[in-house]
DNA sequence: ATGATAGTGAACGATTGCGTTTACTAACTA
DNA sequence: TAGTTAGTAAACGCAATCGTTCACTATCAT
């Protein structure tokens, strides 16, 4: 694999763009572009990238093997540009969820169930597990990783219940554990089943109802903590 | 891979084996299975199935490949045959422990770090990554896996806190979720950071703090759910 | 000693898949 | 129309690895 989560060589700074148009001759497909990511997900996270044939990912896309060459030039990279898709959309998810609403327990919630409605997603599920094996054969990816995905969950959790203490709508001693305790308690057991393959992935109403009680709990354990 | 959790072709039933000790000719070393099986652990676990060379094994337990073919006859029952050894050892390990002590808080820290020191070895935790893996290609074996490992592991648990709710020691609506619960406190965050291989393994006094603060936490929250 | 099984080392055929090259066509600019 | 880039299809060289076979040696029971 490759040491770098860069972006593909022929990614452009998109203010660059208007700068390098056409110099002249036939443009990219940018439907092309997107049909190879995807197709790429989808292989990739079925069968792991070692098991994942280039070739397979071309059929699949409709696209010719030497235009993910051209495009991607090498497998490593074509699979650091699907991760980093992956993690982006993470990213936009939980800026998009800002956690407002009445009460606390109702804000809550709503980052609960947005969140896994992400992490239960069979993408993300089949991501993590490709991913941790990726992680543990090169460990300078892994930080990197960890900071914009769980970690950036994390601290995001971590502050709005920070908040919610200085407004003295609930006690805790560490924010920081208190966001894993939460995020524990939401994923629970389900997690595990789910990366096993043993269950299929939940719906908007499993999803919304682990998530009430695991908040439910989490403030009940919170109140007597004081 | 296969489709069965079958044990090797080779292998006979205890019994058996004084019936069938040696029908002339030389008999087998048994050091040598041993050999395979910890190389082929130790391959699998790092590399992963497919990006694992049989040859490597074989190189690395001091073993021909011929013999390995002989006595395992293929690669993915070579990998079951290490699964099985894995999922044994944990069996053994959840009966080992009883979870015998004074007051429940004692009994529940002394299974839950015993659970835990195995649940964050090095090795189990990769076995996890590359059987995730395998279970989402073949799910007849997920729930196989599940029931010997995992699900288990839960029961028994829930076993424990089963007792101690009818002794009166706790109170406890459902046991199941009862225990859940304990086990997603009791691993936390620090669960994924392992899997990620963001943190290196924890030593015996990392996780007796985890499970202590886990345990305390969930008897705190089972005094308010009466 | 004889026959049988276990084990080794080396070579083999077959397959797979990466990444490249070649020759060709398509689309766009000047 | 000429020049340039994007894309395709097919074939290639190359390396890895599976699972097998062969000839040979080692170790046991009788």
């Amino acid at each position: 694999m490759s040491e770098k989560f860069s972006p593909p060589v022929d990614e452009q700074p998109p203010e660059a763009a208007a700068k390098t148009p056409h110099p002249g001759g036939r443009p990219r497909d940018p439907e092309k572009h997107q049909a190879i990511l995807q197709a790429a997900r989808k292989i990739f996270f079925t069968k792991g990238v070692a098991a994942s044939a280039i070739e397979e990912i071309a059929q699949h896309a409709g696209v010719s093997k030497v235009t993910i060459y051209n495009r991607f030039g090498d497998k490593p990279t074509l699979f650091e540009a699907v991760v980093k898709e992956q993690t982006d959309s993470m990213s936009e998810m939980l800026i998009g969820k800002k956690a407002e609403g009445a009460d606390l327990k109702t804000r809550l919630n709503g980052f609960g169930e947005a969140l896994l409605a992400f992490l239960f997603h069979p993408d993300h599920v089949s991501m993590e597990r490709i991913l941790a094996q990726d992680l543990a054969e090169h460990p300078g990816l892994a930080d990197r990783f960890f900071a914009v995905g769980p970690g950036q969950c994390r601290d995001r959790l971590s502050h709005v219940l920070s908040e919610a203490a200085q407004r003295g709508e609930l006690t805790l001693d560490d924010p920081r554990d208190g966001a894993e305790d939460l995020l524990s308690l939401w994923k629970g057991f389900a997690d595990l089943e789910f990366r096993l393959s043993v269950r299929s992935p939940p719906d908007k109403a499993e999803i919304a109802e682990r998530v009430a009680l695991g908040t439910e709990k989490f403030l009940r354990l919170c109140e007597k903590a004081d």
